[in-house]
DNA sequence: TTTGTTGCAAAACGTTTGCAGCCTC
DNA sequence: GAGGCTGCAAACGTTTTGCAACAAA
């Protein structure tokens, strides 16, 4: 059910974006995106700007510039889960998902719930254009709920 | 349908939280909840600290001590919106609702959904014991819509 | 040629921490 | 009286910014 999105097709969406606004079309740029094409999961600045530095060569600063048009033009979406850095993932590609935050631990996983997800994208407001959503259920993961019955005094 | 909630009574959660957890039951602690409950809508450590001054005077690193405490006891919600400061939120004779940002402006408008609502809680998860949940819509407030219409080129 | 973009480093920002003194318990 | 809590300021880590050099248009 997952749609394969091949890195021809975002980077096609990241060029219309970028002529559409009158940026350039540097190699920093799309090596960033291409680098994030790797990336399964979550990641994060500091994540990024480390697993390049053996590929291509870019400043944090240019990163963070970058991150901010790929935010813009939604082929990623940010995150702000825990009081330290960003949390971004992938946006293209990828089905809507929620996420499963335990307040011990930090860990996050993900779950989808089609319910939800109508439930939600339904919704229309006379005041508001939604462009996207996110959805935290906060609590405890299974591993910290064991942890703390054994540390029961 | 919203109940009210005397501060006398929040005060009782919070002294009973206190005491099971053997915490000291400090005047700043109480300066701090008072001050909250004195708010309406979102605050963030900045304008609480600065609140207080003419009160209460209180250290910033109480504050956040504190905020932690009442976050534990859940008397507030913590949400991580914009790349900068926490906002944070009362969380007691509050009904449950849902966040709409402004993806251009940043202002946060409150909306509530009965079904959203019972389609989040109603979701079971055999590993993981919900406490509560964050919704965050992101898009454009109508003011924003506006704005970008008349100045287009 | 123009000017948006880069890299670098310094600065900014909210938040956390270390420590001496204070005040609940 | 003991030790958790406070205030202060310095430290922290992520993100932003200033600026000269560079390169896309």
């Amino acid at each position: 059910m997952k749609e394969e999105v091949s890195y021809e097709e975002i980077k096609e969406i990241f060029t219309e974006y970028l002529r559409k606004h009158h940026h350039r079309k540097t190699p920093e740029r799309y090596a960033i995106l291409q680098q994030i094409y790797s990336y399964q999961g979550h990641f994060n600045a500091d994540v990024l700007f480390n697993g390049m530095k053996s590929d291509y060569r870019v400043s944090l600063a240019t990163v963070y510039n970058t991150l901010e048009l790929l935010q813009a033009c939604k082929l990623i979406i940010k995150h702000q889960l825990g009081g330290q850095f960003a949390q971004y993932e992938k946006a293209f590609g990828t089905a809507t998902h929620h996420h499963l935050i335990c307040t011990n631990c930090g860990k996050v996983k993900e779950f989808s719930d089609k319910q939800i997800r109508v439930a939600i994208q339904s919704r229309q407001f006379a005041h508001f254009q939604t462009s996207h959503y996110s959805l935290y259920l906060f609590g405890l993961c299974s591993k910290c709920i064991d942890e703390m019955k054994k540390t029961k005094s």
